[in-house]
This record gives structure tokens, sequence and C-alpha cells, in this order.
DNA sequence: GCTAGAAATTTCAAGCTTGAAATTATTTCT
DNA sequence: AGAAATAATTTCAAGCTTGAAATTTCTAGC
């Protein structure tokens, strides 16, 4: 079961990664970073991002730092604790983002296309009972 | 459904790289190189090892390099082909591979024990379907 | 037999990722 | 208040990873 779900990840991310790479010259890392600020639209701390992401601080300093040379990412100093910065998209970075997204969601769909409604739900459903 | 695969396998590998560094002070790269040879003792070419574990050539040969350079792996040219090179684990990598599998599985184990053993089922059938 | 194309591997630069150490700032305890 | 513990972030070296280019070898079609 782990092989396997290990598989399924990898063959997915590597065509996500393509498609980002073919079609709008970035990677998957930084398309992740601007999909968790997407969602929180309101900007989070640089430790709030790589627990959402799942990554080391250091890995979510590097990736910000490269986004926020390319304009698409601002960091802020908050103002109540020295020690925090937040991070949001810019709104250059809101628009890149939203055509990324949509071309991504659509490969997503297509990848797991040969997967039933039912089973989706199946599956989300486990997932979610081993997320914790 | 997909961002949680995504954090599922995500938060597996990451206890996985940890178990792998305390406990073996190894990497989880290298496992699963060493993990493919395990599974294919007579040896493998670079290139079928790079499809196995879905990684690009380049990757396969740094962490065989590395591997290689520990004496846990050995590259033979081929007989018949002088294109292609043989991977072999030696008798020293087989010996620690086994010593890390058994640690491993446990880990696997003890990450997934939540769920119950229809559900593994379950997910199993699906990720089969997924992986065509 | 030659030659063009395909195939297997390595090399390389750039980017990603980790974990540990360093830095700076806050909180807690006395 | 001052000291020690805690917290947020960055820095750094080492290792991982990719994709493209280069090298060498094989295979087909002529």
């Amino acid at each position: 079961m782990w092989i396997r779900l290990l598989g399924v990840t990898r063959a997915a991310e590597n065509e996500l990664r393509e498609y980002l790479r073919l079609k709008h010259e970035t990677t998957l890392p930084r398309f992740d970073v601007m999909a968790a600020l997407y969602r929180r639209r309101e900007g989070v701390t640089m430790s709030e991002l790589s627990r959402m992401l799942l990554v080391s601080n250091g890995n979510a300093t590097a990736v910000v730092d490269r986004l926020e040379g390319e304009g698409l990412v601002l960091r802020t100093p908050s103002e109540v604790d020295r020690r925090t910065v937040h991070v949001a998209l810019t709104a250059a970075g809101l628009r890149v983002f939203e055509v990324m997204a949509e071309g991504h969601e659509t490969e997503v769909a297509r990848h797991f296309a040969a997967v039933s409604e039912d089973e989706l739900d199946q599956m989300t459903a486990i997932l979610k009972r081993m997320g914790r």
C-alpha cells in the first residue's frame, strides 16, 4: 500500500512539474508556496508556511526569497512581534497564480480521470483518517 | 483529494526520513535506491533504476555514486552492451539494507496504524487503478 | 560498410531541501 | 529588573533533483 501510495503521488507530481515547466516556466515548490499563500490571502508567517507545506524552515526561506525576487510575493515585518514576518502574494503574484491554478486543476483532474467519483470520495475519507 | 494525498504522503516521508537519519544515519533517497536493488537482487541498469523510482537519470547517477563510494553498491559494465551498466547491492549493502528495512517496515505500520485492514485493501485497490 | 538516428549513461548548472547553528526578539521566573 | 528558557527567522554546508547537453555505443536502412 505504502509503495503504491508513493508511486501514484510521485507520478502525479512529475506530471504537474512538467505542466508547470512547459506552460508556465515555473516549478512545483514555487507553485506550492503560492498556493498556500492563495489559500491564506491575508498572509502567513514563515513558520506557518513551512508547517502548511511540511517542509523545513530553511526551505521556505529559500523559495520565498526567490519568489520575492521575482516580485510575486512580499515580506512584511510584523508590527506586534518583531521576530515574525508576514508573507503574502503581491497583486502580480495573485494574477500569475490564478492563471496557473486553472490549468493545474485540469491537469490533476486529467491525471485521476480513471477513478470514479465514488472512489474519490472513499479515498478522501480514508486519507482524512490517515492524516492524524 | 489530491491535496490530502500529498499531505499524507509527505507526512509519512518525513517520519521515515527522520527514522533513517536517527537510527541509521542515512537518507530516504539512499534507502529508496537500496530498496529497489533489493527487490531486483540480480541487478538493474541505471535506466531501469530511475524508471523504478520515478526520478531523473542524473539523480540516479548521483545517489549511486555516493552509495558506491560507501561500498554498499557496485557498478558492473554490461558484457553485451557497452553502453549499459548494471548496479547491484554488495554483500555489505545487503546486510545494511536488511537491518534498515526491518525498522522501516515497523515505522510504516506504525504510521498507518489508525487505518483498518479493510480500508488498507480498499486504498490499495483504488491506488492500483490510479496507476493505470 | 556507412551513416543517421536512437539509446544508455554521465556531466553540469541551477534550483530544491534538510538539519544544525546563529541571530534576534519575546516570555517567564525569580 | 535580570537571567534563562522559548520562539521566529535566516544562514550555511551538504546532499538531492531536475533538465539539458555531451559522450559513447548500438541499430537500421541504405
